[in-house]
DNA sequence: TACTTGAATTAACATTGCTCGTCAAGGCTC
DNA sequence: GAGCCTTGACGAGCAATGTTAATTCAAGTA
């Protein structure tokens, strides 16, 4: 049984002008019917919907930033997401960054602490080298694997780690390509944040290859 | 089971009249029953009906291009694609971009000089205003769909474009908002290539967002 | 047979929903 | 408190939809 969007806005509270805007932004699923492409919306979808569970990232993919506080909102958002789902959480940054994103998280749920002390949210900064990093989060992906996690959430600001700092740039797409080979043998999701601001065209694109995860079609087609 | 058109038209939340006008214009399946004609629906010609109205048959994508040799590829490989579709298809660029995507179409295709005559396959150059060009596609698409194209694809590279060069990247942003816009009401594939070489890492975020139908998830949770 | 019922058809007309703008008010964040 | 973004609200224009009514016809019933 459908519902049209009236009832839709009713059952959320909301206008009907919000319902279009999500719907058109990707954010809300809803169905389109007859010639005037009249809105239909599932109950479950609606439900989602609240839950904040309709955008959960799957495999390994990248976000980029255009601002401090966008980095901030896009971190704070998915481990968030992670932690409602029961998923054991990283942050990988600059210690600078953690405290907007713990504070951005407290906002929101009183168990933070909890979740901290429990090893259950667990904020880290960026090794020097790739290879050590790597070795991190197969230690740490091991370790939680084999305490029963059944998912496992990494978030990281890569513009901020040392690596992507040099003149190297290409060390930073190797180490990505590495990470996606390790992170698919285990049931991890992950969001690679990138800052707009500090890398160019090409930087950006090579970064966007690495992450086909992203795209709905094969990314070579896209970017090469 | 079998639906009434009440229960169906409840199902869908829409009046019988509009069910039975869908029906009769072949929009919707329907069976009839006895020597009245009565109506009668399949759950999964309902949902199929929904379904299909709100799968877009069109998307308005781009691509990232890192050499001229690339960009030529990318291109030849979508027209081609489009040709074998037996779309309706255009490519916008500079006029020193069509021979090569010409040449490697050719190469894999013999009935191009039939493409061109036959007006399926366009080569024309972008204009010097976003408003001309918007025209320019609104006129192409209006007259392409009354000309009984059933799809249409377009191709653009948007960065040899006269609008991409000067230092108002801005306005090529507003111009794709646009372009979505009206590329919706036809069934136009687009793809819109730029070259990673010649932009920031702000104008690539900037290109992404403009292009929601690249990405599995909302681009409001990646591009910020 | 005559009558009633319910659905289909056709038509005219009023309503509604969509898109695209714009704008002010209200929450969050800092 | 200042700044930023989202939300809610409104209007115009358009086309599909909802509504109502008259009419026809098959099927069930007295």
């Amino acid at each position: 049984m459908l519902l049209d969007i009236a009832e839709a806005a009713a059952l959320l509270r909301v206008s009907e002008a919000s319902l279009r805007r999500w719907t058109n932004r990707g954010l809300l699923p809803c169905l389109r019917i007859g010639g005037r492409r009249e809105r239909r919306f599932r109950r479950a979808d609606l439900m989602a919907f609240v839950e904040g569970q309709s955008a959960t990232p799957t495999g390994h993919i990248c976000g980029l930033y255009t601002s401090d506080r966008a980095r901030t909102r896009q971190a704070a958002r998915l481990l968030g997401d992670g932690l409602d789902a029961g998923s054991v959480c990283f942050f990988a940054g600059q210690p600078d960054v953690h405290e907007p994103v713990l504070a951005q998280l407290a906002r929101r749920r009183r168990s933070l602490r909890n979740a901290l002390d429990g090893q259950r949210l667990i904020l880290t900064r960026y090794a020097d080298s790739a290879a050590q990093q790597l070795a991190f989060w197969k230690a740490k992906f091991e370790a939680a694997t084999r305490d029963g996690a059944r998912s496992i959430r990494v978030v990281g600001d890569v513009s901020g780690a040392a690596l992507a700092r040099g003149d190297g740039f290409a060390r930073v797409l190797e180490y990505e390509a590495a990470y996606g080979r390790l992170s698919g043998r285990f049931p991890v999701n992950t969001q690679c944040l990138y800052d707009a601001r500090v890398h160019s065209g090409l930087e950006t694109a090579g970064v966007l290859a690495a992450h086909p995860d992203l795209f709905r079609q094969p990314v070579a087609h896209l970017v090469s």
